[in-house]
DNA sequence: AACGCTTATCTAAACGTTTGCAGAACCCGT
DNA sequence: ACGGGTTCTGCAAACGTTTAGATAAGCGTT
């Protein structure tokens, strides 16, 4: 197997020397369109790919970002990733998707120059990662702020109108700040309203169902979809019906969540919008323009089946 | 703000010449015990961080394998990138996640020579590159075989022994070689099963189902997990009852499966251990090891609560 | 017919590494 | 004291691009 062909095998049959092969890939200026021609023909007939190593030693840029998750196997980001692509893809750059360890490694993305900045889609680790440590731009996904209390305040409201006078929240690490802000918004309405925190699995909403029932709520707010799931779960092992002896909700509406039995009642999250403005934050620190703050943006609410009105107690 | 350190910043503070500073960051022998301990100092102090770039362009290699998934979007790779990371980490190699129209672009992972392999999830695309159009090695998840068809006995055989006499198998895209070799197995048992194929999400499920239930089935086999979630969704709008009234099952196993409700009845994939073997058969290819067939892998049945015998009809 | 402008191309340096080869220093047996 | 290993380090070329600066050619003015 030979040698990849380079720049300079083009310009040789092309008939020009390899600078100029480098202008008509660059799309500079000052070439004849006659010369254009010869060298995109050298370039086809060759199969010739440029080499991005060879590239972004001399322009010291990947154009290429990465999309940093804790863990891949909880990938609930489809939608993020589609949004950060597309606009990642727009400006020209390309996005990568691994997880922190695996970026954080000795020869892993992150050390070693491979992508020009980073967006952590899980403020966790990044956090404890100064910038200078770094040694690249980065952004946190909550730099897009979502409006977490609003869509928890929703959750409350619509639960009150239908008669709830006690709920719970279950799921979501207890120092979250998503979760704590879901809780913020539902302690609006319901200002005692418990907190079983857990985790964002569906695990953790199934085994702290009994609790929330023992609390006396007659709804249950997972702190995600996930965690709903599992509550889902939990009351169908108790043999009791959603929503007729209890209401569920999550939050996210993840794309599984209208599947639900029943569908459930959830807030919708804009991932894919988010995935595009964290792409563009970044992509602002990287090229030094001024980065205007991002306005909140606000949560809709998507009622289905698995809220209705309390169960009456049985006279 | 200043150049980034290089080999050679630290060659001069630590009084050596940057190729000795190559050596020792390569582990090269021939390297004084006290001269590779001042340019470790040096390195840390500087906070030097190789240059991937520099590197990849003289040793023509990048140490990175592309993962190429169709959708990002409908990500339930999650433990098969988990699998496959690992492997490649413990040979030095790290993995990129991205999907097939990213990786194909212009300036994409693959037009560029930024990886030294690809791993194709879904045969899909695969099929239509040619090596050679491709640039370099690459392997497709399904070289590493699954027994489908043993996987869609186990279940038709769990089926009949409860009694069903007719089943049938919905969703999965109708030309997709997984769907087929599932519904092969089922064929073994229901040797007439019908087939509504669709696609692999939730949607398709649901809205086959009534066609199912309209050809006489007892029990509904889901292509997938997701399909069978669709149809469990279905039954409830239907007021059917899992188990009672019909049985479902699914395939694959994902995470979120035994919380469905009820728990589903599907087949295991061991999505992590595929992952592992599909890096280590691209390794063997990079390094030009011979690569050894792998044995088919035979899948295990679990068994939830979405099945039980069929109802009988009401005399 | 010499002059400046624009347009097109070339020359050469630079980017940060790895690596083959050539020295230099040292230790060993003679 | 001397050749012949070792062990360590330096020198220089190479990898495939981009880009600033120099040169050449064409053309309309004077």
């Amino acid at each position: 197997m030979l040698r990849r062909p380079t720049i300079k095998d083009v310009a040789k049959i092309a008939g020009v020397t390899y600078p100029t092969v480098s202008r008509v890939l660059s799309g500079k200026p000052y070439v004849a369109d006659v010369t254009r021609e010869r060298v995109m023909r050298a370039i086809e007939d060759l199969g010739y790919k440029p080499s991005a190593a060879a590239r972004s030693m001399v322009t010291q840029r990947t154009f290429t970002v990465a999309m940093l998750v804790p863990h891949l196997a909880d990938a609930n980001f489809g939608a993020l990733f589609a949004g950060a692509e597309r606009e990642a893809r727009l400006h020209g750059y390309s996005v990568l998707v691994t997880d922190y360890d695996a970026a954080l490694e000795p020869h892993g993305l992150l050390s070693e120059h491979r992508v020009d900045g980073a967006i952590f889609v899980e403020p966790e680790r990044a956090a404890t990662l100064e910038p200078q440590t770094l040694g690249i731009p980065s952004v946190v996904l909550d730099d897009v702020p979502v409006d977490n209390v609003g869509g928890g305040k929703a959750l409350a409201v619509h639960l009150h109108k239908l008669g709830h006078r006690r709920v719970a929240l279950v799921g979501g690490p207890p120092d979250d700040l998503h979760a704590s802000a879901r809780l913020e918004g539902i302690r609006l309405v319901y200002a005692d309203a418990p907190w079983l925190a857990g985790d964002w699995g569906a695990e953790s909403g199934c085994h702290l169902t009994p609790q929330a029932l023992a609390l006396g709520a007659t709804a249950i707010l997972g702190a995600n979809d996930f965690n709903a799931l599992g509550v889902l779960r939990a009351l169908y092992g108790l043999n009791l019906n959603v929503p007729r002896d209890i209401s569920v909700t999550g939050f996210d509406d993840a794309p599984l969540a209208r599947y639900f039995t029943p569908p459930l009642t959830t807030v919708h999250q804009p991932l894919e919008h988010q995935g595009e403005r964290a792409v563009r934050a970044l992509l602002g620190k990287l090229e030094g323009r001024p980065i205007s703050a991002a306005p909140t943006q606000t949560l809709e609410i998507v009622i289905r089946d698995s809220t209705g009105p309390p169960a009456r107690p049985v006279l």
